[in-house]
DNA sequence: TTTTGAGTTGTTCGA
DNA sequence: GTCGAACAACTCAAA
């Protein structure tokens, strides 16, 4: 076991639990003199928060976790798995070791940037610094701005500057193969069980990423189509960082357009609730604050559970339900749906996916059902309404899809509509037209 | 400062 | 079946 007092670096790994292509983790390494001590914290703050013991996303966070260890023991080294806060998590540590410096990658979420602030305030009353890189995202918030120095709000001039100032990156690779006598060398241990930090096991099964090449070839053409595999389900890895964006914008970059901008979509909605903070809880337009939502609770359910007797939309929330995930062809269905056909607050919806998605993550659920809602920014105007049967037409138009996750559905035990869809389109139109003019 | 052009993913209607 | 226009102004970005 590592002496008291010994003097180390930390790596602190939150959302890019990954050995290969991390910043913050090659940087510290740089660094020979101290060797570097990797940790992750189980925020007691984030798990007293979540509304079960059974989450998906805890056990895949902890089965990372424990792959990330194999790994680590393989360089004469283990990840120490603490369960606390991390001002306190760090307060503890400062009196076993001698830390001369701390590194890990920017987190950009209010709660996060709130938490990061503590901890470097903590530190800073102890000599020592937080070091912190851009690793999550391409461009941080700040780096893709107007010539006026002020943040962009509509994406298509977002990405053209993007793409420019991408195609000068020097696109180095922070591999850290070379550098394994500079890790801290302990006693392979294990990290606490799931249950110690409080959570079962669930039915969730991680496997490595893998890129998809043949997908991202074709994801212009195959991405809209809900029954076919064309697209990557990279998602997952990008939230918790088993997987570099760098190392996928790089190979993306080569061999399909679309799919970079997707990539972009990402770091430009990252941006907004970095400089925008109130979406989080607001409307991007305060016009649209003013919508009368009907919220009935009843017909609410019938969204979640997939009910609706709307096919595309039941199928989807039930691919949801099921597996964590879904199609994002059928994301803006739904989320058109139950914003406009039923009139529900888009923030009911953007909470039901917060608990359901595996890939979940903030900026990207928040901006896209702002979009949705029409109520965010460079959003699909009000009265864009999709409609859903005319989507399961040309999307999934012999019903594969469909079929696939509502056997019932040519039975009379399928759900008839829940409401007629010219009479809920009008009066969302309608509504929405009394907000915003009003 | 003013002007100009443009804005992720759709639907419906009528010629 | 196919195609273009309307949907509704408004705000943003850049020159």
């Amino acid at each position: 076991m590592q002496k008291e007092g010994q003097d180390i670096q930390v790596f602190w790994f939150r959302r890019d639990l990954r050995l290969t292509d991390n910043v913050g983790l090659y940087n510290a390494l740089q660094d020979k003199r101290y060797p570097v001590f990797p940790l992750f914290i189980f925020d007691t703050d984030i798990l007293s928060s979540l509304p079960s013991t059974y989450d998906k996303r805890v056990d895949y966070i902890h089965q990372i976790l424990t792959s990330l260890n194999q790994e680590l023991h393989q360089l004469g080294s283990s990840l120490m798995v603490e369960i606390g806060k991390p001002t306190e998590v760090f307060e503890k540590l400062t009196t076993q070791f001698t830390i001369k410096a701390v590194h890990t990658n920017s987190d950009y979420e209010p709660y996060a940037i709130q938490r990061d602030k503590e901890v470097r305030s903590l530190l800073h009353t102890k000599g020592i610094t937080l070091h912190t890189y851009t690793d999550q995202v391409i461009f941080a918030p700040g780096e893709v701005i107007k010539v006026d120095g002020s943040p962009y709000t509509i994406f298509t001039p977002f990405s053209k500057i993007w793409l420019r100032k991408y195609e000068q990156l020097p696109h180095q690779e922070y591999t850290t193969d070379a550098y394994k006598k500079n890790w801290l060398s302990t006693l392979a241990q294990e990290i606490p069980s799931l249950a110690k930090c409080g959570f079962k096991k669930t039915s969730i099964q991680y496997t490595p990423p893998s890129i998809p090449y043949s997908i991202i070839d074709n994801y212009t053409d195959t991405r809209n189509f809900p029954a076919i595999n064309g697209t990557s389900t990279l998602s997952i890895h990008l939230r918790f960082g088993t997987i570099s964006i760098r190392q996928l914008a790089r190979i993306a970059f080569t061999r399909n357009h679309t799919y970079v901008s997707e990539l972009i979509w990402r770091d430009f909605f990252m941006q907004i609730l970095y400089f925008f903070p109130h979406v989080q809880t607001n409307a991007f337009k305060p016009k649209y604050d003013a919508i009368e939502w009907r919220n009935d609770t009843a017909e609410f359910s019938r969204w979640c559970n997939g009910t609706t007797g709307y096919p595309l939309v039941d199928a989807g929330m039930r691919q949801l339900n099921e597996t964590g995930w879904m199609h994002n062809r059928v994301r803006m269905v739904v989320a058109s749906f139950l914003c406009k056909h039923l009139l529900v607050d888009w923030r009911w919806g953007e909470a039901y996916f917060a608990t359901k998605l595996m890939d979940y993550d903030l900026s990207a659920n928040n901006g896209n059902w702002q979009w949705a809602a029409g109520c965010g920014c460079d959003a699909a105007p009000y009265f864009r309404v999709f409609n859903p049967t005319e989507q399961a037409k040309k999307f999934d138009s012999n019903s594969e899809y469909i079929r696939q996750w509502i056997p019932e559905v040519d039975t009379n035990k399928y759900a008839t509509p829940i409401v007629e869809r010219t009479f809920a389109r009008n009066r969302a139109i309608e509504t929405y037209k009394k907000a915003i003019s009003g």
